[in-house]
DNA sequence: TTGTACGCGTTATCAT
DNA sequence: ATGATAACGCGTACAA
C-alpha cells in the first residue's frame, strides 16, 4: 500500500509529495515544509534550492493532507440550488459573480467551488453533508429565505458565511444584496412621473427574501405617492418566460386593469411580450413593463427598460465581505461586518408608455 | 491543539468524530468505522447501534481525514471556463447538465462541484493544479478544442475524466457531445427539400471542436447532395446577439447571396432577426434560419425553426460515462467506454422558406 | 467479532 | 537552521 495511490498504476508517472522532494535534496521534510510554507527560520540558500526542485518536480500540496493538518481547506464554496426559482437563475449570473469572487480569493490562496444541491435532496440535508464533512473554510448561501433555516445552522456550526441576499434570520453575517428595494422606488417613480397610476407587481412564488423586500419597497413608495394599493395588482408569477405569460392572463382580466408592471425575473418579460402578442398588445403601449435585465433584455423589441447589476463587483464584494469572517488570516478585520446592496444601474427603453 | 479546530470557539459546539463515537458507546473506533462503512465483518446489533449513535450526534466523516486515508475524495469536478464564449453559454445550460448529472453520482456517494476556472488564470494551469492537489476523484472537461492539451495531460497524470466535446487529441477517454454533426445533416436535408441551394454556414471563431464538426459535416452532406460548397458561404461569427447582426451584413453582401444559413451559438438568431429587419428584410423569407436553440427561441417571431437537446439526459450520460473510468468501483466496467452524440429533437417553425 | 496499531501527506513542536 | 516526531481523522491489515 505504501506510495500507491488507488489509481490505475501508470507506470511510473507517479505524484511528487514533500518527502520525495526531501529525498530528492537530501534534507528533511521538516525543512521542505518549511522553505515552501516561506517561514522565517530557514537558510534562504535552501529555501530558494527547495523552490526551485518543487517547480521542477512539479510539486503541488496534496489537499487532503494539507486540510487534515492545517484543519482548513482553503476552499470556499458557492451553495447553489439546481432547482432554484430565483430571480437572476441561470448560467451567466453565477457565472459573473464567480468571476468576480475568484479574482480576489486566488488572491489570499483560496480556491472557490461551485456547491449543487441537487434538486433531488432537501437543501438543509445538503448543507448539513458539506459543513459536517469540512469540506470548506467557508460558504457562499444564495436563494434566501424570508425565514431560513440554514443561517442559525451555519451559525451554530460556526463557519464562517456570507449570504447572497438578506433574511429576517438574522446572526449578524455578512451580506450582500441586489437593491430590489431600490429596484422597485425607482420604478415606482418613473412610472409615477410618466402617468401611471394603475402598477402591479410581480412575485415570485417562492419565499426568497426579495419577495418580501418587493412587496414592502411597493407599499411604501406608493404610500408616499398617495396612490393605495390595490391588493388585486400584487400578483405571483411562476419563474420563466411562461410564468410572464400567465401573468398576462391575470393582468389583463382585472378590473381596473393595470397599465404597468414591475418584476424582478429577467426572463419574465419574454413571456410578458409573447402573452401580450397572443392577445394583439404591444409592450409598452398596453401595458408597460419595468424590472431586472441582463443582456438578453437587450433580445426584445420594443427595447426593454430595465435595471442591471454589475455581476462582477457583486462577486467581488462577496468575496470581501468573506474574509474577515475568516479568522486567523492575516488581513481580517472581525469588526467590520460589510452588509450592503449592489446599485442598479437603468438602461432605458421604450416599455414604458407615457400616459400623459 | 488537541481536539481543536481552528474556526472560532463556540463554546462547547464541537463536531462530531469518529473517535467521539466510540467512546460515546465505549467501544473501539475500529469496529465503529467498521460499522459506518458496512463492512461485512461486524456485528449486526453493535451495527445498529453504531449508526443510531451517528445519527443521533450527527456523525459525518471528515472530508480529509477520508480522503488522506482512502486516497480519494469522492469529489467529481466540472471544469468550467467562466470567459468561455462556447455555444450555450446562456440561460441555465450547465445547471442543468449538473442536475442530471447529481441525480446518478449521488447514488453512488459522489458529489458533484464545479470548478471555475478564473478569466485571469491560463487554464491548463488552473488544470493542474486541481490535479495535483488530488482535489477530485474525476473531472470533466467542456470548452474542448480541436487539439486540447489538457486531455493529453489528463491522461498523462491518469486522473479519471470525460470530456463534454470531442477532440482530435484522443487518449481513448469517454466523451459526450451534443450532435451537432447531425444537426447541420438535418438541417441541410431539410433545406435542400425546400429547394435551398445556397446554404450559409456560421461558425464561431474560436478553435472548439463543435467547429470542426460543423463545417466537416457541412462538406460531407453538401457533397453528397451533389452541391458544390462555395467557400465565402462558410463565414465566423461573434457570439452573441450582436454576432447575428454582423452576420446578416456579412450575408447580403454576398454575390451569389445565400438563400439560409445553418448555426450553432443559440443567441445568434436573435441578432439575425434584428439585423434583417434593419435592412428591411424578413427572417424566413428573405433568409431562412436553422440551427440550435433552446426555449428562448419561442420568442421569436415567425416562430423559429431549430434543434434543442436534452441537457438533464446529457449529464445522466456523463456521470454515466465517468463512472467506469474510476476504477474499484463495484459497478465499473472499463471495457466499454461511453462516446456519443445525444440526440436533437427538431422543433418546426416558420424560418425556412419553401423555395419551390 | 472486536481491538490495536499503522499509514495516508502535511504542518507544527521540540530538540539538536 | 535543521532534523526527528507527533498530531490531524479515518480506514484497514493484523492480532486477539
Amino acid at each position: 500500500m505504501l506510495g500507491m495511490t488507488n489509481y490505475p498504476d501508470n507506470g511510473g508517472h507517479t505524484l511528487t509529495g514533500i518527502r520525495d522532494l526531501a529525498r530528492h535534496l537530501d534534507i528533511s521534510i521538516g525543512t521542505v515544509s518549511r522553505a515552501l510554507n516561506n517561514k522565517p527560520d530557514v537558510n534562504q540558500d535552501t529555501k530558494s534550492k527547495v523552490l526551485k526542485a518543487a517547480a521542477e518536480l512539479g510539486y503541488v500540496p496534496n489537499q487532503a493532507g494539507r486540510a487534515l493538518s492545517k484543519g482548513r481547506t482553503n476552499v470556499i464554496g458557492f451553495v447553489l440550488q439546481t432547482d432554484s426559482e430565483g430571480m437572476m437563475q441561470g448560467d451567466l449570473f453565477f457565472i459573473r459573480v464567480f468571476d468576480g469572487m475568484q479574482s480576489v480569493l486566488t488572491q489570499h490562496g483560496l480556491n472557490l467551488v461551485a456547491l449543487l444541491s441537487p434538486s433531488t435532496v432537501d437543501p438543509e440535508t445538503y448543507l448539513k453533508q458539506i459543513v459536517a464533512r469540512r469540506f470548506t473554510d467557508a460558504l457562499v448561501l444564495s436563494s434566501i429565505h424570508r425565514n431560513d433555516a440554514r443561517i442559525s445552522y451555519l451559525s451554530d456550526q460556526n463557519l464562517p458565511f456570507a449570504t447572497l441576499g438578506r433574511s429576517l434570520t438574522d446572526v449578524g453575517q455578512p451580506w450582500l444584496d441586489l437593491d430590489f428595494d431600490g429596484v422597485v422606488e425607482d420604478a415606482i417613480h418613473r412610472l409615477i412621473a410618466k402617468g401611471h397610476r394603475k402598477i402591479a407587481l410581480a412575485l415570485p412564488r417562492s419565499d426568497l427574501n426579495l419577495r418580501h423586500i418587493m412587496v414592502e419597497s411597493y407599499r411604501r413608495n406608493l404610500a408616499r405617492s398617495g396612490i393605495e394599493v390595490n391588493e388585486d395588482f400584487i400578483v405571483e408569477t411562476d419563474a420563466g418566460d411562461n410564468g410572464g405569460v400567465t401573468l398576462v392572463h391575470d393582468l389583463i382580466e382585472l378590473n381596473p386593469r393595470p397599465t404597468a408592471v414591475i418584476y424582478s425575473d429577467h426572463i419574465l418579460p419574454f413571456g410578458i411580450y409573447r402573452g401580450l402578442a397572443e392577445n394583439g398588445l404591444t409592450p409598452g403601449q398596453d401595458l408597460s413593463l419595468i424590472g431586472v435585465g441582463t443582456r438578453l433584455a437587450s433580445l426584445l423589441t420594443p427595447n426593454l427598460s430595465h435595471y442591471r447589476f454589475n455581476l462582477f463587483d457583486l462577486g467581488v464584494r462577496i468575496a470581501e465581505a468573506l474574509l474577515p469572517t475568516m479568522q486567523d488570516r492575516p488581513f481580517s478585520d472581525p469588526a467590520k461586518i460589510i452588509r450592503e446592496s449592489v446599485p442598479y444601474t437603468f438602461i432605458d427603453g421604450d416599455s414604458i408608455r407615457d400616459m400623459a
